[in-house]
DNA sequence: CATATTACTGAACCGCTGGTTATTAAGAAA
DNA sequence: TTTCTTAATAACCAGCGGTTCAGTAATATG
């Protein structure tokens, strides 16, 4: 056992590589049909290898699409979380920065379809949920309250339930990831992003900011 | 009332009730497992009748997914619509009317589960989908437009996007809805869906106001 | 060369479920 | 009663797809 390294071998016999081979096809075809219409023969076939091999290294088809999850989005979280660290300055800026990066890394890309794929499962696969849950669901809104929070802190924004305006800020943004693979398939042309996360962010800004009262008798409410 | 119609079946033969039945027991099990998931077997099974009765009414499982998404939203849409006709008074108004009533009648039931089920079964389902959105989103879209517009004709709101305000307003009740039968089986506690929408409306109206505005340098883009 | 190990194959297995159909039985009609 | 219609059933079928496992070819070892 002196090896070291395997000579380049002349055929495929790639042990290191196979799973993410593996998790790069179910990505496409979940995302593309969806969990159940997905046929693991397919995602081996994609993976250039036979459907035995998965098992080799899933132990099921549900191993796999935790894999999909796991590996898909958690580095993004985890870059979203250094970006705050070494921030300093208007918490407004911050926003459109974290908005804007997460478009880019998550909107345009396969991410997005994960995401309404957990959306769509989460019923069906409890411990897969949970776990997206724990990482990725909570740190992501953790994100977002760091965001708010500051602004309050800074005097820049009202100081609104943070909890609440954490989900109200996301839930543009989710569903405009999910969109795209969902109802989108609808509509003939596809929304113009930029311009869209223009308006959402003006609007969400304004939202958060201080001014001129909203319209009408009702801001805070008394009631509970 | 005795005469005049079939007596009381001794036993179950019901023709004019079964359609409704199998519906209601189709939205139970679909909004609670999701549509491949649920067996035509359970489904009759809850609607207290075998398996091969559904197919006296239905054609197969597509069908019976239509129906129930047809037969659930509809009437919804249908009441928004004339709500909006009879309607005078502040659009900030017309639009916490609109919310509220969405929620009690969608947001609660069991129709919010039918949104999520449309949502993740788009893609498998084209026809259905199509259906939904022409009469669902675009109806709905237009409820939402209606109230915007209204409310810039009037003076109350900025002349913003109307089509992207719409998407705005829609996603966090959306979110909501879907949240319940989505990830939010992770929450212990189920989120406080008043004080939540309180903070919406108090933020969306904010955000479509005139007044100060928004922090740092960028609201309105230059194109469009 | 002989032997052992490893990565992989792919055909077969088998449970499950959507869909079908021959049969039954409850009323209505005569 | 007998006959006819029809709601409802239970048994059945076919195909699909997740899972398994005996086998194979490439490589490593001696």
């Amino acid at each position: 056992m002196h090896t070291a390294k395997k000579l380049a071998p002349r055929w495929e016999r790639r042990k290191e590589a196979r799973p993410h081979e593996f998790i790069a096809a179910a990505l496409d075809l979940f995302v593309e049909r969806g969990f159940a219409a997905t046929r693991l023969e397919d995602v081996a076939a994609r993976a250039g290898v036979s459907k035995g091999t998965l098992y080799l290294y899933f132990d099921n088809k549900e191993a796999l699409f935790k894999a999909v999850v796991q590996e898909g989005i958690l580095p993004v979280i985890e870059e979203g979380e250094t970006l705050l660290q070494q921030y300093q300055g208007p918490a407004a800026e911050l926003l459109r920065i974290v908005v804007y990066r997460w478009w880019e890394t998550v909107g345009v890309s396969q991410l997005a379809g994960v995401i309404k794929l957990m959306l769509s499962e989460a019923q069906n696969f409890p411990d897969v949920a949970q776990f997206h849950y724990d990482q990725v669901v909570l740190r992501g809104r953790r994100i977002f309250a760091f965001v708010v929070e500051l602004g309050i802190r800074q005097g820049e924004f009202r100081a609104l339930p943070v909890d609440h305006c954490v989900r109200l800020l996301l839930a543009p943004l989710l569903m405009l990831a999910i969109w795209r693979y969902s109802l989108g398939v609808c509509e003939s042309e596809p929304i113009d992003a930029d311009s869209y996360l223009r308006t959402y962010l003006d609007m969400a800004l304004r939202g958060l900011a201080h001014g001129g009262a909203a319209g009408g008798p009702a801001d805070q409410g008394s009631t509970t």
